[in-house]
DNA sequence: GATAGTCACTGAACATCGTTCAAGTATGGT
DNA sequence: ACCATACTTGAACGATGTTCAGTGACTATC
């Protein structure tokens, strides 16, 4: 039977998935090396380019997960508010700065990875970006109910990069070297600027 | 005589900065080899070592030249517009996008180096940050004559931020998708939203 | 001008990396 | 039981950044 096999090939993809991901907590995804991954385990070198194409994609398999994780994050506390359309950006805008500033290795992997490989862009990727872009324009829509589709999907891109903008510099220590409360309240500040209502 | 010595090493250095650059600007940071450098420079692999600490220092080098170009071409632009504060805003908003789009290579390894050699950094960098931050500070207060230094400030890295996550994310293939043009309406109208006196 | 001494430059060597592939081993069907 | 097939192995390969003993040129002194 071949499926022995490809049990065990699924057996070792999760293995390595869990080790790869821990590597990358703790060191960085620039620290992940094939030798050491392979022993931990437990399995020959070669063994890990049968299972993946290479260590990107092994790496964009953490990324993945990541990925989901982040969603989850989000989501989640979007839906346990019961606040105004403002407010529920804010709450979004802080679990992103939150999970970033609690996941900095994992979070950074996300982009440090895939801007070299230019070649193919996961599906499972952009669906996962969608979703998110439709959890930001639900809000922004409430508050401005004449905009147009284009300008809905303007100003969910635009509010997108500029908090992704301000967590990334803000958690750069060289550049900012402001505590995450400050962050925090930069994100509220331009979140504040996005309200028409008021 | 050390002088001698001295001017053959400062030439080397020169010629060693001008072929990094145009190799990153070309293929980017990471297909930077020492035995391409040495050859191109005709000189010996070791010799760089006599001129730089490491490859990361002669990416350094790069990134100041770089860094520098940045800025004269911001603070030229802005200095040409007779404007009102917001006009000055979107000229320099424009002029870092443009100047991105036109180096992308040599703009993204401003931030793809640094972030792994945490170890020190340089002191122009931080110097030409904070002036670059003096000059967008200055229409921001303009703007808001009666803000404290400490919101000024807090203005001011939320609006660089911003503006890099805009202008990072757009220019992303994979993640955006956009022309240019559309990142330079997403940057207009996230400037607007901070005009206090529309 | 010859000689000794200093110091920068050279490039082969080193450690390490991701990746491959011939060889060995285990597995599945008859 | 046996063969054919497929999977796994880990030594080997080509490149990488970095080093350092050896070489050679240049400088100062007599």
């Amino acid at each position: 039977m071949a499926k022995d096999t490809e049990k065990r090939r699924a057996e070792l993809r999760e293995k390595l998935v869990d080790i790869a991901e821990a590597e990358i907590r703790a060191n960085g995804v620039q620290s992940l090396r094939a030798r050491a991954l392979a022993d931990k385990a437990g399995c020959a070198v070669g063994a890990i380019y049968n299972v993946f194409d290479d260590l990107s994609g092994l790496i964009l398999a953490v990324n993945g997960r990541t990925f989901a994780r982040l969603g989850e994050t989000v989501t989640s506390e979007v839906a346990a508010s019961d606040g105004g359309a403002v407010d529920k950006l804010v709450i979004m805008g802080r679990a992103y700065l939150r999970f970033a500033h609690d996941n900095p290795k994992l979070w950074r992997a996300l982009f440090d990875i895939e801007m070299t490989a230019d070649s193919g862009v996961p599906e499972w990727y952009l669906n996962d970006l969608r979703h998110l872009f439709g959890i930001i324009a639900g809000p922004l829509g409430d508050m401005h109910p004449d905009a147009t589709p284009e300008d809905l999907d303007l100003m969910t891109r635009t509010l997108f990069s500029s908090v992704h903008g301000i967590v990334l510099l803000g958690l750069e220590r060289r550049i900012s070297g402001v505590p995450v409360e400050r962050i925090e309240d930069m994100i509220a500040f331009l979140l504040s600027r996005f309200d028409a209502t008021q």
